[in-house]
Parts: structure tokens; C-alpha cells; sequence
DNA sequence: GGATTTGGTCTTGTATACAAAGATCGTTGA
DNA sequence: TCAACGATCTTTGTATACAAGACCAAATCC
């Protein structure tokens, strides 16, 4: 998870950084990415934050208006919705090709991963089980054998690794998504295209469609979709 | 299509100017984007070039290799047929819902830019069937009512813009496009969430499936996947 | 009293200067 | 002759300096 790697460009490092201080909410929505303050922060000039802000721009984290500034996204309820949608067809097709085209090994693996998701359940312990779900997930975009959809898959699932995160707190939610994962597996495993796409997409969706049940304890992240400016 | 607004950032105005020149192959695939000669040709500095050429990378048309410089991205057929592949499965979900939420004007629209299809490929204008057919494909991404799917399709289609162009120039393709849109438009207005989608999914997947017969036509732009350095 | 304008300050956007890593090419040694 | 090494030169990455638009507040006008 955490990279070890020295990047070469300043710029690369900043990026990722800053984009785990917004994707984990030290940076909430709105706030205003002042260029000199982080500059000091980081003990850098303006140029690698400007170059970190505008990548981020382009990932969608932050929206930078001309002249006036960057600032962390806001996300409107209406527009998580969306990208919740949009997530679970991705993965629905993550799971028709992976049905189709997934090898003895990968298959090998992903059980492997279901067990440490069952074991991770049966612990108690909800961090390893959102890492063993995140792992879930990831063998079946690289078992679609498609690398494109794979890292569009992936950067979406990142965008709304928060929210998916605060999911799993949701009582019986765990529970729910461990036999939704049986299920995938067993469609994959009989090479039945449809019912993985089709049990993958729900999957996604339920946490979507649940996801008013518990906008008042994410106030701080998400924001009324009423505040259009 | 050509925007007049004047952008307060250089930058932005940078990024659509390169990319306009690399999706039409002024600059081909592999071509180094040297940071001054940039600079001398839109008679600017370093600094906004570099924030364009950022920006691009981000959107994934060109690779940026750590103090190397920046590279038009080689897009291998494999990859491209990924790309293909995935944009079927957006504009099949656009579709999908589409079907379900389009509004009256807007189909009314719709079947208005299918005229214009009708008329362009009839006046034997390619370009203007291109546009149209652009028009359409963007006229069902808004009625899918769904803003975030919408920008994720338009941007793929933007990925792929240039290939499509080439796609039309294949015999009797338009003639094959027009009759699907048709198809296509019945299924929206009838209200047929599956039908539509799997129309559009046919429609763009005979493109990238296609692909093979004109690979020859585009070598310039596409390279042999065995290239993989 | 309220709205508007205007000056000042702050922050972004751009240019330029500097540092450091990579590429190139010539030389030297086997 | 060829390969390896090194000096130089080119080009990227970063810092700093400068320009200009946006925000704020006070003062002025209606």
C-alpha cells in the first residue's frame, strides 16, 4: 500500500500525499489549498505544488478556479450517487470478462482472498477486512485481462475509497457484503458471465443506494447537493 | 466545437491546442514534446507548457518519463481494442438509462441530430456525418441523466475521437452506422432500458472489433503492442 | 444610510534563473 | 577496432522574481 518508491519529481511525491490527506479527510471538502501554505508545509517552492494541484485537478480531487485557487472537491450527494452507478457497471463488466476469461491461478488466488476476507469477519478486526475487500476487488478487475478497464476501475475505486470505507461500518453491512462476495466467486467459478456482471453491479449498489443512511455521519465529506454556487 | 472562450490560463488553452494537434496526428505517437520548442512555437515560457503537458499526461495522452521529457503516448491495438471495449460498456449504460429517463425535448432532439445524420450521409459529407454522429452520441449521454457518466464518456470518446473518424472511412460504415442509430433511437423511445443498451454496445464494439481491417491505414498512429519497452 | 467606487493587499499566473540529471561524443586504453 | 570512461552539453526539475487579477475595506457619492 504505502510506496516506498523515491520518486524523481517532487511534484509525484506532493501528489500522493496530498491526495491521502483529502481522500482521508484532513483536507475536507471545500477547503481551500492555499499554493505558499503548502509550500511551507512541505518545505518546497510553489512550482512542484502548483504541478501536484493541477494532477489533482485532473483526478478529479480538486477543482481549481482560475485565478482564485485550488480547492478540495466538493461532492455532492447526487453526484456520489452517480459515481456509484458508474462504479458498479465497471465492476459488473470486471466480472463478465473475468467470468469468461479468468485463469486457474487467478481463480486460486481470488478464493484465497475471499478466505482472508472471511477470516478477517471472523477476527472482528473491520480494517483488514477493508483491506482484504479492497484485494477482492482488484484481483477481479486484473482477472478481466482488459489493463484499461482495469486502471480506470482502479482510479474510480480510489476516488470513492472513503465512502465505500464508511460503509462497512453500516451494522450487518459486513456480514451482507461476505455472502455477496460468496456469490461472485461462485458465478466466476462457473464461468457464468452474466450472473457475476449482474451480482457484482448489485454488490456496488447497494452501498449507493443505502448510502442516505448514513450521509449525516459523513456531514463533514459530503455536502447538500443544494450548495451549487 | 472551437471554443472562443478565452482562458485565463495559458495552460488551458495549451492543453486543447496540443491536443488537437496529437489526436490528429500532428504530433504522431512517440514524438518527444521538447519543453522549448513548445515554448519558442506558442511563444510563451516553460512554466505553462509544462502545466499543459501535465495535464495531458493526466488525461493519459501523453507519458511524461521522469527527467526524460514528455512523450505522445504509443497506444498498441491491444490497448486501443481495451479502450474500445470499454467505452461499449459506457454508451451501453448510457443507453440503459437513457431509455429509462430521457425527456420529451430531449428525445426530441435526439431524433433531430439522427436527421442530420440522415442528411450528412445523404450529401455525402463525412466530416458533417462525423459531427452529427458526435452529436448524437453526446445528445445520449445527457439523457442519461447521470452528469458523472456523462464526463467519463466524453472524455473516452475524446481518447478515441481519431480512431472513430478513421472507423467511418471504411465502406459502407456509415450506412451500417445510420441503420443502428436508427435502431438505437427506437429502443429510447420505446423505452427499452436493455435493448438500447445492447445496441449501443454493438454499435461501438463493430468499430473496435473492425479494427484489424485498417490497422494498415493508420500505422503511422498506431504501433505493433510487441513494442513494449 | 446604503450602494458604489477606489486604493491597497494578497494570491495566482508567468517568466526567468539556477541546479542537477541524462545524453552525446570524443578520447584513451586494451 | 572496439569498448569503456569522462567531459561537455543539453534538457528537465525547482526556486525565485515579477505581473496582474481578485478580494477587502474604507471612503465617497447619491
Amino acid at each position: 500500500m504505502t510506496e516506498v518508491l523515491v520518486h524523481t519529481r517532487r511534484a509525484e511525491t506532493l501528489r500522493e500525499v496530498l491526495e491521502n490527506d483529502i481522500v482521508t479527510g484532513a483536507y475536507p471538502a471545500g477547503t481551500r489549498l492555499d499554493e505558499v501554505m503548502l509550500a511551507t508545509r512541505f518545505n518546497v517552492s510553489r512550482t512542484p505544488i502548483r504541478e501536484a494541484l493541477i494532477e489533482l485537478s485532473g483526478a478529479g480531487l480538486v477543482e481549481i478556479r482560475p485565478r482564485r485557487g485550488a480547492f478540495v472537491r466538493e461532492i455532492g450527494i447526487t453526484r456520489l450517487i452517480e459515481m456509484f452507478e458508474v462504479m458498479a457497471d465497471l465492476e459488473a463488466m470486471c466480472g463478465r470478462l473475468a467470468a469468461r476469461r479468468i485463469r486457474a491461478e487467478e481463480l486460486a488466488e481470488l478464493e484465497q482472498i475471499h478466505e482472508a476476507c472471511v477470516h478477517a469477519k471472523a477476527e472482528g478486526d473491520p480494517d483488514a477486512y477493508f483491506r482484504a475487500n479492497q484485494a477482492f476487488h482488484e484481483a477481479i478487475y486484473k482477472a478481466s485481462h482488459n489493463s484499461f478497464l482495469e486502471e480506470q476501475a482502479l482510479l474510480l475505486q480510489n476516488r470513492l475509497k472513503v465512502y465505500r470505507r464508511l460503509q462497512l461500518r453500516v451494522p450487518n453491512r459486513i456480514s451482507g457484503s461476505l455472502s455477496e462476495h460468496g456469490q461472485i466467486v461462485e458465478a466466476i467459478k462457473a464461468g457464468e458471465p452474466q450472473r457475476a456482471a449482474e451480482a457484482l453491479r448489485q454488490h456496488i449498489l447497494i452501498q449507493g443506494e443505502r448510502f442516505n443512511d448514513f450521509v449525516a455521519s459523513v456531514a463533514g465529506h459530503v455536502k447538500s447537493v443544494s450548495s451549487r454556487s
